[in-house]
DNA sequence: GTCTATAGCTGGATAGAC
DNA sequence: GTCTATCCAGCTATAGAC
């Protein structure tokens, strides 16, 4: 990878942080990444060519960076705690917020659409691998979509870097809470064999009514 | 209201929905409205001040349509059933992925900022004096931050209509895997003494541990 | 590979006729 | 209030020199 094509896809992640999707301009591009103009269509064919690329490289960089901590979580405390680090890091990077914004632009851009649905894939994939061994014998395993449950996951924090924008302390208070419901699901995953057995029958009577 | 003014509020909203936050210009926005052009400036002043007032316009109307049916809710079972249709019907209308494209402008536009800080304050509003009825004597009560939750449930819809929008199956499925902890909520909520006690005393035990 | 230059278009915003 | 006309900035994309 040349000097010049690096320095572009830095230069538009940068850009995306920091003037969101609608700022984004071969020129403003260009002019973050210290690089000429023209370099970005020589390179990259388009400015939807170089976005692609971008998406592509910040999401595998950073998501290989957690598969270690991920692959060491054995129980759902230790995944809340590296959800937390995750989302507090990548939140501070900046990496959530662009991929925000990748997103709202990937609603009317079909091809960028398909590169941040990868992206997202990326993250869902482990975290479904961890979520998925994690929940194996708990008793949300006979009630919970694992895959879907990702997915919810990589959406609500999507979610939340959006809110925060407008309201910082109104996020705060909504991942509190959410860490609130997480820990009531660690109780029921640790409860006795009282509490598993009275749930799991209530569960199968809503499961008849429904 | 003159008819030229409502035109370009509408034009706006369908203009962001049809194009997204990247797509709008006072161009596209009185094509869209069958209107001249200036006439955004005569009005509104500017594109932004234009984007302000139909972000205004457009949750009010919205919210105040559920605000009856929000007060019928007595039970998390029915709240349930409310936020479904609530999400279907918006979805629809394309209000959800009008407000997820205003949310990802906001983020590097303070005045906009307000207004859709606003706007999510007028859902949350809502959502937050139901939640607070429906959970006032469940084993949730001292567990949960109302406000807190209320918040994360806008953010986690906008975050899952931006998924829709690149994985409509992926988001299909997060939503049910959501309801299925939804269920799993009620249950504990309404579970019987023994559940009861045992949950409340889990969770003191990890109150003192943190 | 990188640069300059430029064509051709679209953008926000305003002036001034009606 | 509405329209035309226009200024000028910024945009994508390409041609062609180096």
């Amino acid at each position: 990878m040349s000097d010049t094509k690096q320095r572009l896809l830095d230069g538009t992640l940068t850009t995306i942080r920091e003037q969101g999707i609608a700022g984004v301009s071969a020129r403003s591009i260009a002019a973050t990444a210290g690089v000429n103009q023209a370099l970005v269509f020589y390179h990259y064919g388009s400015i939807d060519g170089l976005l692609v690329a971008a998406c592509e490289s910040a999401t595998s960089a950073r998501v290989s960076a957690y598969s270690e901590r991920f692959a060491a979580v054995t129980s759902l405390r230790e995944l809340l705690d590296v959800g937390r680090s995750l989302h507090s890091e990548e939140q501070e990077l900046g990496n959530v917020a662009v991929l925000a914004q990748l997103l709202a632009g990937s609603q009317h851009d079909e091809k960028l659409a398909k590169a941040t649905a990868r992206a997202l894939r990326l993250w869902t994939g482990q975290i479904e691998e961890v979520l998925g061994r994690v929940l194996a014998d708990s008793p949300f395993a006979d009630v919970t979509d694992v895959p879907g449950l990702a997915r919810a996951l990589s959406a609500g924090f999507i979610g939340l870097e959006l809110y925060d924008g407008v309201d910082p302390n109104g996020a705060r208070r909504a991942l509190a809470a959410l860490e609130q419901l997480a820990v009531v699901m660690e109780v029921v995953d640790e409860s006795g064999p009282v509490v598993r057995r009275a749930i799991r029958s209530t569960m199968k009577r809503k499961a008849r009514r429904r």
